[in-house]
DNA sequence: ATAATTAAAGTCAATTAAGGTCAAAGAGGT
DNA sequence: ACCTCTTTGACCTTAATTGACTTTAATTAT
């Protein structure tokens, strides 16, 4: 399993176990704890942690400085609308799955239907169509099948 | 007996004794393990291991990368098979619909997937492809998702 | 108070680890 | 000989990992 891999799911479980949403951690400690370079942190969470996927980071340097990661919790429907607002005009692969994986993570879609969702954006079938067009058709599929979902 | 013939085999092999027809490679690693360039695995992977032989890859770059091919079940298949090979490189949105609907008539997928699937192969989403792509483009979709129907 | 020290977190570019693509060359069958 | 399928390798793209260097904040010493 892949280091970035574990990481997120430390992640997610601290802010499952929070029972509120939020995982509060101190960098050097956590990385030291589970084995990576401090900075591997920070990719992590600027790669899978962004607010487009639905989280804010905030954090503190210096002495007792930390990461705080939590979890915007709306509604059902009010979830998908941001999540598809934020989408944008191109999404692309990496982006897309994520973007999936997050809402069956956080519950708004059933494991079912994310399978469907993934399929249907994936590389495999987006080779059928030119480079350049894509991430567009990606954008459009996650969008509109996301939105049949409200 | 052909280096092509010999994948094909440890693949299929593989996912038999994966007992969920599931099969997951490292590129590399495998085709140094049974002595053939990398991409003689992609060579045999589009051209036998395709939707129309009810195969679905997915693969992903990168540090951890992978491939995974999926078969579909059995016991549906020869129907789903059946249909998705009716489908031919193209398919316009009409027929589209109609494969659909027939899908969910005979009970073959859910009123859940069907709509899902109707959303993602519309013409909206297809919108944002030039128009001489969208039919080759809407069968790709409509293969894959079928297929993936567990 | 101020300065020096220490204890964090942030940034960024280089490196490593994968898989993807494509075109040219080779082999086999009809 | 021709045509199709196979094999190969050079080059491309993407993702993950690492570490040196920077910035910020708290603590301690003067």
């Amino acid at each position: 399993m892949r280091m970035s891999d574990l990481i997120t799911e430390r992640i997610i479980q601290m802010l499952e176990e929070s029972g509120n949403n939020v995982a509060e951690i101190q960098r050097n400690e956590f990385a030291a704890l589970i084995g990576c370079v401090p900075s591997q942190i920070n990719y992590v969470l600027s790669s899978r942690f962004t607010p487009e996927h639905g989280y804010i980071i905030d954090s503190r340097r210096g002495g007792g400085g930390y990461i705080k990661i939590s979890r915007v919790k709306l509604s059902r429907s009010s979830a998908l609308m941001h999540i598809v607002n934020s989408i944008g005009g191109g999404i692309d692969s990496m982006s897309a799955r994520i973007v999936v994986e997050n809402c069956l993570q956080s519950g708004l879609i059933s494991h079912d239907t994310a399978k469907l969702v993934q399929s249907a954006v994936s590389d495999s079938v987006m080779r059928s169509i030119p480079i350049e067009y894509r991430d567009y058709m990606r954008a459009a599929l996650l969008k509109q099948m996301l939105l049949t979902q409200v």
